[in-house]
DNA sequence: GGTGAAACTTCTAATAA
DNA sequence: TTATTAGAAGTTTCACC
């Protein structure tokens, strides 16, 4: 895949917008001594590049009544059916994240939940999925780290 | 942790924020046959509670020339200090994410690199940390689940 | 590429219901 | 709590560098 090439004004813009997207362009302009019109041209680049995918908000989980998180690895069986088996996790809605993987596990998911008991509920779930050999849970006591500006500027700097 | 309650219409604020946060209001208030005013008040509501924690940028980093996900699970020697390697970890920029967990490893993080070969440089790093004892990858041969809105259109029904 | 200003749209807070 | 309103603020376009 081919690199896109962003200047450092760039990257300015997606600093600032990476920690609050709703950003006026107009602070931006004033911050990096260029016209509004500017940011906007920019902005559109990006995004009609693809470079900018979208937005979001990020909600708290834990004030809505789900402070627990786990991974879960899943085994399949031999014989097994990859797409099958995840057309049935993505009707759990509690698994927000699934990756089809090599190494330990065929797949790997992210569980979001609201305690032990729910998690226990949702595991054994993933565990009667028909295809399903057995599963691994990882319970996360502390996210330790979450910080997508660091790789942001890391790339940024290689260019 | 207590629930927060969010009514139908928070819900429908947030679902229509999620996909978009630049949403105007005006476009919400229409959708919703309230007023502009109204959902402000209420955006401001749901970020003073804390529900709305922030917000940001989804960026394509394929596109950015990092197409390699891994996740990479962290053993530590008996006498470990994980504080002291999360400290290690944290320079590393292409972790994104780590959780210290219960379960099969102490640590377990997720990768972002450029290809193999990136991907190797950075796991010799994590193994080299002292107190470190042995890491094992996931490679991440597609992402085939990655959704946000489900788990909040279903915690919503919950409530 | 960028600017600056005009035209248009949206935000926000005060007031009223 | 919600609606209305109006001035402030932000966005977007465009003629011109």
């Amino acid at each position: 895949m081919a690199k896109f090439k962003l200047d450092e004004v760039d990257h300015q813009i997606l600093d600032m917008l990476i920690d609050n997207t709703r950003t006026p362009f107009t602070d931006i302009a004033k911050r990096l001594l260029i016209s509004a019109g500017t940011v906007h041209v920019r902005v559109k680049k990006m995004e009609d590049a693809g470079i900018i995918k979208g937005s979001s908000l990020t909600l708290d989980y834990e004030k809505l009544g789900y402070s627990f998180i786990a991974y879960v690895g899943v085994f399949l069986e031999k014989t097994h059916q990859t797409k099958f088996v995840l057309e049935r996790l993505n009707q759990i809605p509690y698994i927000t994240v699934a990756h089809i993987t090599t190494g330990k596990f065929n797949i790997f998911c992210k569980v979001r939940a609201r305690d032990t008991n729910h998690a226990k509920e949702i595991i054994f779930k993933i565990d009667d999925i028909e295809g399903v050999y057995r599963t691994e849970t990882m319970i996360s006591l502390e996210e330790s780290i979450n910080d997508k500006k660091r790789l942001m500027h890391t790339i940024f700097n290689e260019i």
